[in-house]
RNA sequence: GGGAGAUUAGCUCAGUUGGUAGAGCAACCCGUUUACACCGGGAAGGUCACAGGUUCGAGUCCUGUAUCUCCCACCA
């Protein structure tokens, strides 16, 4: 055997010996902070900045595959760029994921001691949440580092630490000021089990069979699957154009009989009511249903609560008050019947039902008092760089968010997407982002009751907004605290210091490109846009890639109850980072799903296999000739070869370029393997044996250089065999040799700082 | 009810300026202790869901149908 080959290409590569002391030395170089890089002279201070925000998993637990997915494509873009001498940031962090955290900690505590929030105290109870995120933080940590993501870790944020803190009640205070955040009463999505209101979108429905009743009223017959909410409906609608009932007028008022007693009916016509539904006529419960509130609003009917925030029925039930519903809708069923007002009753009644995607409690509209976020107010905008918005005009942030997807400012990979991003904007209504929780961005808003008369007329109470608590004294602030996505729609822009003006703000912002899953798109993404044109009227990232959902080698989503989750360190320590890596890139197209396949992630732990395999040929074969980067006496043979591996360059450039990492990533797998080790290499031992001196240094050089730049090439897909077996061709030493001997290797020779080859 | 996507080799999936169908895995045959068995060579396998249309030419564009998936929407 040679004597110039290093002991560690001996044997076959193990990548559990390589990965965390490569990640080590790749961070004690300080090279994924790019005011490092400047420093060191590698990258260039006037270079063109790329930056990318990590989208900041939850801390209610550990990442999935799905992370692993997202993570992969955002760290291959990152070390492209960087090899390509762009000034590259990314910056990672994590979402304190507001009623998701508090609702685990609550049910973990509820069930080990038996005891509620309320039992604990809002200060214990935080203290416990913040332990729980905190433990569950160092976990993703320790993960994403495991995966070889190059992010700026002196960066790190956190969705509730101070500074986003102080990004949050400084946008709220501006909002606030320009009457975008009001305080109404107005029908929300209640849920009774968490004790908090929700978001239109954190809401799941559930199909169900339940019961269809048809009570008499009156004159009419009206249907119903929740008789239980039936007390204080006196309004009785029908459809203006339905014929059955032309007898009626609108205005008309009918007595009759009904569950406690007789009543007063006053007869309603409203077009939004199916007349091919029931019977055509419904009664209304406007406190408790979003339609029915409507039509009540069209009409300024009364408005009575029959329910109360724990789903029981309040006095005006009479004899039912204070039982739970259930137990309630039976028994009003049978009074019902005993008055003979029952017509019929239906059991094969499926509809759907909404529960709260968090705690699975199901929703019972109510209205209450909560702020809200008006998305068709109009507002005057200092500043615009949206396409169609002028600066100094009026607009509406739903408008800016249209706006800002429509003229390709911000561009949705697949760009199908963006006719769902429409749609959604179109049938936007007011976003509540008040919650009933504990744990999250307290409102900044302060009220102080003028008991002490003060105030002269009202007598009411007055009400301060601002960043920091009012002066003086009695004054208390707001209970409740924001809906995550209020701080994560800041993301791009708190992450980078705002609101001081950080010279990262100008330099980084907006970012380059999104990285996320597609199912919160109007979750976050819009919001983003929303929150970034509105105090910048700029955009927040010019590229939206949106990566489809992991699933089971089955097709079924990832989920615990299957137990099918995938752990990406487990697979890691199995195959190599690397490998997982490798499988993700080419396993997913933007926008769509796929499977994760065991043999497959296995072909690519054999392709890491390969690379150490074809550095081992090479230099075993190619004792008598150094690495000469000057050379050029190149045979006819190897100028084709040259030509045709420019193209392959060419090719995966371009195609890296347009984010489709699917292609890249497998033209580089079928070059390597199928072209340069079976037939190049395997021509090569010819040559090398018969061919005269000429042709042998020609082809030693040839597969020198064009082995690293396939090193170089691989790098953003499988950084960790790749840096390993470049340290071993330049300094001979492996990784463990390198740590073990504390040998210091200057930032800029290692691969990670390479440039991009041409 | 509205919208979007999918349908290509046994399985999982690629395939955008329309030009004679691709990969990985599986299966089949052969070879090799010669960088690598975490290997090499070879052969096999598809009326690109279906029906029309545009075109010299369609997996790729248009129309319709079927099946599946997902998203949005509180028919009480």
């Amino acid at each position: 055997m040679a004597t110039n080959i290093p002991a560690k290409l001996l044997s076959p590569y193990n990548p559990a010996e390589t990965e965390t002391p490569i990640y080590q030395l790749w961070q004690k170089s300080g090279l994924f902070n790019p005011d490092e890089s400047i420093k060191l002279g590698i990258t260039k201070p006037d270079a063109d900045p790329f930056t990318i925000i990590l989208p900041p998993p939850n801390v209610t637990g550990t990442l999935h595959l799905g992370h692993a997915l997202m993570i992969t494509i955002q760290d291959i873009l990152i070390r492209f760029k960087r090899m390509q001498g762009k000034k590259t940031l990314w910056i990672p962090g994590t979402d304190h994921a507001a009623i998701a955290t508090q609702a685990k900690v609550e049910k973990e505590i509820s069930k080990k001691e038996g005891k509620s929030r309320y039992d604990l105290g809002r200060e214990e109870m935080l203290k416990r949440i913040e332990a729980f995120a905190q433990q569950s933080h160092d976990t993703i940590v320790s993960q994403v580092k495991r995966l070889g993501a190059s992010t700026d870790w002196s960066r790190e944020a956190f969705t509730l630490d101070e500074q986003r803190n102080l990004a949050v009640r400084t946008v709220f205070k501006k909002m606030f000021d320009d009457g975008l955040i009001y305080q109404g009463s107005r029908i929300v999505n209640w849920d009774p089990k968490g004790q908090t209101t929700i978001a239109d979108d954190e809401i799941v429905y559930e199909e169900e069979k339940s019961k269809f009743y048809y009570f008499k009223y009156g004159p009419f017959t009206i249907g119903t699957a929740r008789p239980e909410t039936k007390f204080g409906d006196k309004y009785v609608v029908m459809h203006p154009d339905d014929a059955r009932y032309a007898a009626y007028e609108h205005g008309q008022k009918i007595d009759l009989e009904w569950i406690n007693g007789p009543i007063t009916a006053t007869v309603i016509k409203d077009t939004a009511i199916d007349m091919e539904f029931g019977t055509g006529v419904m009664t209304i419960t406007p406190w408790h249903s979003n339609v029915d509130f409507e039509i009540a609003e069209r009409h300024s009917l009364d408005k009575e609560q029959i329910i109360d925030k724990y789903g029981k029925l309040l006095p005006i039930a009479g004899e039912f008050a204070g039982m739970k519903i259930k137990e309630a809708r039976e028994k009003i069923v049978e009074k019902l019947q005993s008055k003979g007002l029952v017509e019929k009753i239906e059991d094969t009644y499926v509809h759907k039902i909404a529960t709260a995607e968090r705690t699975n409690g199901i929703i019972e509209p109510q209205i209450m008092k909560q702020w809200f976020v008006a998305v068709n107010k109009e507002f005057t905008t200092p500043h615009s760089e949206i396409n169609g918005i002028a600066s100094g005009s009026k607009t509406t942030l739903k408008e800016l968010m249209r706006k800002a997807v429509d003229g390709k400012q911000v561009q949705i990979l697949p760009d199908h997407f963006d006719k769902t991003y429409f749609h959604w904007i179109d049938n936007l209504r007011d976003w509540c982002i008040s919650r009933q929780i504990w744990y999250g961005h307290r409102i900044p808003v302060w009220y102080k009751s003028s008991s002490l008369g003060l105030m002269g007329v009202g007598g009411g109470s007055q009400i301060y907004c601002g960043i920091e608590a009012p002066e003086g004294e009695g004054w208390v602030q707001d209970e409740d605290t924001l809906d995550t996505w209020f701080s994560s729609g800041l993301w791009t822009f708190s992450t980078l210091g705002w609101p001081s003006s950080t010279v990262d703000l100008k330099t980084y912002h907006p970012t380059n490109i999104l990285v996320t899953g597609y199912e919160i798109l109007f979750f976050w993404v819009a919001r983003m846009i929303l929150m970034t044109g509105y105090m910048f009227g700029t955009i927040p990232f010019s590229t939206v890639y949106l990566n489809g959902t992991v699933r089971d080698s089955q097709g079924r989503k990832m989920s615990k109850s299957l137990g099918n989750g995938g752990d990406p360190i487990e697979t890691s320590e199995k195959y190599g980072a690397d490998a997982l890596r490798m499988f993700l890139a080419t396993a997913t197209t933007p926008g769509m799903d796929s499977r994760i396949y065991e043999d497959k992630i296995k072909g690519y732990k054999h392709f890491s296999n390969k690379l150490w395999n074809i550095t081992r040929f090479i230099l075993t074969n190619t004792e008598n000739y150094t690495y000469d980067a000057q050379f050029s006496a190149w045979s006819e043979a190897d100028e084709a070869l040259t030509a045709e591996r420019t193209e392959f360059i060419q090719t995966i450039t371009k195609e890296m370029e347009e984010y489709k990492l699917h292609l890249s990533s497998e033209h580089i797998y079928k070059y390597v393997w199928t072209r340069f080790a079976d037939v190049i290499l395997e021509e090569s031992k010819l040559i090398f044996k018969d061919g005269d001196e000429a042709a042998k240094a020609s082809r030693a050089q040839f597969l020198h250089h064009t082995l690293r730049i396939i090193l170089r090439v691989t790098h953003p897909y499988m950084p960790h065999v790749t840096e390993e077996l470049w340290l071993l061709l330049t300094t001979g030493k492996s990784i463990s040799e390198i740590s073990e001997q504390n040998v210091t290797i200057e930032p800029s020779k290692l691969l990670l700082a390479q440039s991009w080859p041409a």
